[in-house]
Order: C-alpha cells, then structure tokens, then sequence
DNA sequence: TTGAAAGCGCTAACAA
DNA sequence: TTGTTAGCGCTTTCAA
C-alpha cells in the first residue's frame, strides 16, 4: 500500500505535498471518486474509501485548504485586531478565543495595531485580500473606538474588551458595575461601614461605571455616599500609595476598607498601609480589580480581587462569532459577569479558606 | 468613471467582493490586460493601465490572495506556535515579529498550545492545510524542547525564546550569560565586591547560563567565587524575600549587592531589605533580570534590570525566516546581546539619571 | 499592445 | 458506483 508506482507530484514541482492528483493516480481512480473518498459525501465501494483513504495516509496527502477556499468561497480563517500593545489584557481573551475558533477549523490572523488608525488600515487590508470570514476587534481603551465595519463590508465583526460607535456592533465587554458592587457587598457583608475607592483616571469609561457600583453597592447596605472617600488617580502603585497617605494621615475619618481600581493600586496601597503599622485585614480590608495574579499573590497578604473573566470573555466572543459566520443574527452590547477572588487582604485567613472551599464546592 | 454598466459579481452571488472579472468587464478589457495592469507588469498603453486602475479603485476592487497563493504556491502567511500560556515573554516578540513581516505582505496565524503535544500536532496539522510559508516556536521553557520539523516537512522553522534539540534548528535566544556578567560588572564598578546571586530554579538552562555569567563576571573582576552566595530557588517574590532573611540574618559576612534572576525576585528581595533598614543601594546594591517594567517601576527604588531586548528578538526571528524563506540559508543557534537597564536600586539616583543621559546620547 | 487559453487544487453538477 | 466536465479567481505563456 506504498506510495510508489507514479511519484507524487510534490517530487515533480518541489512544492507543497501530494495533491487529490496523486491520490486519485496512485489509488487508480478519478478525482471526484477520491474527493468523494476523503470527504466522505457521496456513495462509494467500502473498498474503493479504503484504499482512497489508505493511499492519502501512506503519501501524506492533505488537503489544499486554499484551493477549498476558492470554491467555497470561505477561507476558514478570522482577523483579530489588537490594541492593547501590552498584552496583558488581551492575551487571556485571546487565548480561548483562539482555543474555541481552532476548535471548528479556523485559524487566527492576530495583527497588532497599536493605536496607530493608519497600521490598523493597512492590517485590514490585508486580512480582506486574504478573505477572513469574520473579525475580532479587542483593545484598552478609555473610550468607546471607531467601528470600523465600513472597512471591512460582509465581513462580521465582533468587539471584544472594546467598544464601538456603533449602536449595531455586538461588543462583549465585563459587568464593572457589576463586579464593583460585588466587591462592596463583600466588605459590606465583613462588617465594614467606611469603604474608601481609591480609583482610576475619570476618562476611562470602566472607571465610570466602577465609581456607579461602588455607590450602588452602598446604597444597597444602606450606607451613605461620602465624596470625601472616594479619590481618582492613575493606574499605579504609586498612586495606591499615595492615596493612603491621603487617607491615613489624619487619625479621625479614616477607613476600614479600601476598594481598588486595580491590582496595582491596590498592592501599593497594600504596602503603605504595611509600612504605617496599619493591620490588612484587621484595620483596614483591601480589594482590588484585574485579579492579576503576580500582584495579587506577590503582596502580603494576598489581595482579593475582582476576577474580569476574560478567559470567559475571549469564548464568548468566538461563540459570538461562530453564530454570526453561520448566519445567526447577533446583537448589541454584552456586559458579562464579573467574579470576586477572595483572599487574606479583606478576610480573616479562615473565613478566606471557607470561602475557596466554598467555591470549589461549587456553590454560587 | 463610476462602476455602472454590468453590476460586479459581488452582486451576482453575494460573495466576497468584485473579481478581477469584474474589474476587466468594466474596464472594456481582457482579463489578462486587467491583471498586467493591475500588476504593473508587461507593457501597456498608460491610458489602459489608468482606466484599469480606476475602475479597480472605483468598484472597490481587492485581489483575492487565496487565488493568487493558489497559482504561486506560496501563501503569504506564515504560523507562530506558543506555548507561553501567560504570554509576558511571547507577546513583545510577537510584537515586532508580526511588525516585521505585515511589513512584507506576511500575515501570521498565531496558535497557543499551552505545552499540550496533541493540541500542537492539532494545530499544525491545520497550518499545513492553510499552506503557511513559514513557521515560528516560541516558548517559555526549562529546556530545548523537540524539534518538530518533521511534522511540517517542506516549511522553514525559526524557534525564538527557545531551543530545539536538533543542531540544525534555527534558535534565536537571549545571551543570558553576557546578561548577568554585563550585571556583574556594573556592581563591581559601582565598588561592590560581596555580590550575591539569588538564582532561580537550577532545571531552567537560562539559570545556569545565568549562573556561569555571574562567576565569569566575578572573575572578570578579580573576585573569588563564595559558594555561599550563591541560593537556587523559585522565580517568586517569596523566593527573593526568603533569600534576603538568609543573608541579612548574620551580621557578619553580609552581601553588599544582590543579583537576581528575574525582576520578582529582585522586587521581594527589595522590599524585605527595606523592612529590614538596610538602605538600597546604599547599603545593598540590586540588580533584577527581565526589566519588566511593573515590577522595575513599582519597586522602591526603582529597580535596575537586564533587558533581554524581547523586541529585538522577534524582529531578528522575523528577518531570519524571511531570509530563509527566500532562499538564504541560515542555521544555527544565536544569541542576542542582553542590555543593563540601569535605576537608582544600583546606583545614587545621580548616577542613575547620568547612566540614563549617557544612552539617550546614543553610547554604548 | 492586447487577448485567448491553460492551469493552480479542489468541489459539485451531471452523465455514463 | 464511477467518471467527465466546468468553474472558483488569478497568473502566465503564447498567439494575434
């Protein structure tokens, strides 16, 4: 059952394997009998599959997935289009959306634009010449971007940790009302009464809505708004500082739990308090958001933190996708929920331990 | 000059955008005039050529690479492989990677097989059938991984940020050892002489290296190697404060510097001096590897840190598979130089803004 | 200078 | 059940 008899092509060109040619040659029959053999459509002779498929196993025959995509017209292949020059955000997204789109044959054509809308032109053009079946667009913003549709016609296009101008497009983006709210109930449900915010820059639309659940988990404890608790500032751990300082210097009026932007923030808040003798998290309880975990575990004690999901937003987005590609008509914005990862930052280490359990456990 | 007359075929069947049928229809010309035109090829009357273009221009015309790849036998995509779950180290080299080859018409189909063997014979499978022109591992490992050649017969192979175990593999690696002796001799000339090595875990090949870079840089300085400088351990913060209570415990025979493994050590080793009082770098000088900037920057002071110029490799992987994708032949392992970041953990915050003064001048 | 025709590797009508 | 044929969109001889 070798391939000898009449060389595959590949030894007559040099270039790019056996083809269906070959097959069919070696196998003794025509084309469409073998491209019948190795679709498995049609009907055929067990015997005259078997040997079909036997030869394409023995030469190593695969498919021309290019020359499939001529005739169908679908090229099993989508864009994803990258901002976020960091990666931190977009790798976790981009990871299962690759898992979940490689899953059913397509392949990932990632393309860093880094806000550069010239670059991101000239990406697009690239993935349309190459005929992309759809597109994924995903960046960190403070704002909604251009949709970018227009550009890229009959092609479906879905936003993910990303927003568009457009009320049309279908953006997938995480519940950061939600998951601020869910942080404040916890330390509402601690027993902490003065729950300071140590947030963001304003500009940044998820900074917004965190600042609104922050105040809606509040209120749903019934505690009162404060302004003098709540402070913007950049993404850093200097800024976390700082705000401690804010914060602590005075002996009256000072918190008992800090809610966090991010994790960076909260690891620099983590540490001043550290360093002015102030008990994590006896005196004061500590939250943060991005749940990244080299900062979350890196400080002490570890940091409880608001989980986005991306891994959840990245597979939802390929779902998303695979629907529209298949003719499903999808819609509007998704803000998906957010998780809260508890730690020793804003529990006792015990109460932190029943919490896992309790998760692993599989409770909500 | 608009595209009245016959409606392109995008119409006709609703699929993927005019043809260069279309575009030679409306031009009033061949199909083979069209594409000389469109091509700059042959010669043509320019008023022909323009009113080619035109009309291309007009109805939005755009080649239809899948054709074209099916004609040349060469596809204009190449594949990366990943096994970098976390993605710290694989995305600055993807970054200029993928920079680097857009820039020559290439598009990249990026795959993540997070060390799973199927899911990565799975995925090559699949690039073959896409007929991928090139192919590029990447991956944070302990040690060469196997080579995988065999699975992608006929594709050229570059492995960046990681080795095969075949003399053949094209690798492109960071000099780990010329790193840490480029580290070395800083605090040597910064007058340090007990100079610690808070190493990672020894089963990591860049560790090793790393090690002997550091005695070669002791030697280089006419200091005697002391075993007991020396601790192996994780790549934690953890690791590095751990390290720091085993040297500082003594009062005798103390180091007056610290090199670490990579940034987090540095970070945990940094602030256990801190609790400690020991002044940084007055005191202890430190040193990290990575120059990841969170933790460089995060840290008080600021850390210094080898640079394994991540950019630098990706766009050198780039250009090597592009040279051998054209031909060249090019073999063998590389390993590109590291740079010292230098901060103010090393060095008086004078120094350090002088170091920094010296390179935006353009010195070595 | 232009056009007709063959072919890249594959699929899908339609005939035999 | 099998084979013949046309065609997906493009490039490239070879004639006109």
């Amino acid at each position: 059952m070798s391939a000898n008899g009449s060389a595959p092509r590949s030894e007559r060109t040099g270039r790019s394997g056996p083809t269906i040619h070959d097959v069919a040659r070696t196998a003794g029959v025509s084309i469409s009998t073998a491209s019948k053999a190795l679709n498995r459509k049609g009907s055929l002779t067990s015997e005259t599959r078997e040997r079909v498929l036997t030869v394409a196993g023995a030469i190593g025959y695969r498919p021309n997935e290019l020359a499939q995509s001529l005739h169908s017209a679908r090229s099993k292949t989508v864009g994803l289009i990258t901002n976020d020059s960091f990666g931190r955000f977009s790798f976790p997204i981009f990871e299962a959306l690759e898992e979940k789109l490689a899953d059913q044959g397509f392949a990932v054509f990632m393309c860093n634009a880094t806000d550069d809308p010239a670059r991101e032109r000239q990406h697009l053009d690239q993935l349309m010449r190459k005929r992309i079946d759809g597109l994924v667009v995903t960046a960190r913003r403070a704002d909604k971007r251009p949709a970018l549709s227009f550009l890229v016609p009959g092609v479906p296009v879905v936003y993910v940790y990303s927003q568009a101008d457009d009320p049309a497009a279908i953006c997938l983006v995480p519940d950061d009302e939600g998951g601020a709210r869910m942080a404040v109930a916890h330390l509402v449900g601690q027993g902490r009464r003065r729950i300071a915010h140590i947030s963001g820059p304003k500009r940044f639309e998820a900074v917004r809505l965190r600042q609104a659940g922050y105040r809606a988990g509040l209120k749903a404890a019934g505690i009162a708004y404060d302004t003098s608790l709540h402070v913007n500032g950049e993404w850093s751990e200097n800024w976390g500082r700082s705000a401690v300082a804010h914060f602590f210097e005075r002996k009256a009026g000072r918190p008992d739990a800090l809610f966090c932007d991010n994790d960076q923030i909260a690891r620099g808040a983590s540490e001043a308090l550290r360093e002015r003798g102030v008990a994590v998290p006896k005196d004061a309880a500590i939250v943060g958001f991005d749940n990244w975990e080299v900062m979350a575990l890196g400080a002490r004690p570890p940091l409880s933190s608001v989980d986005m999901n991306l891994h959840t937003l990245g597979r939802e987005a390929g779902e998303a996708l695979l629907a529209i590609m298949s003719g499903e008509r999808v819609t509007g914005v998704r803000r998906l929920p957010c998780s809260l990862i508890i730690r020793e930052s804003s529990a006792c280490e015990l109460c932190a331990e029943m919490f896992r359990t309790k998760q692993r456990a599989g409770s909500p």
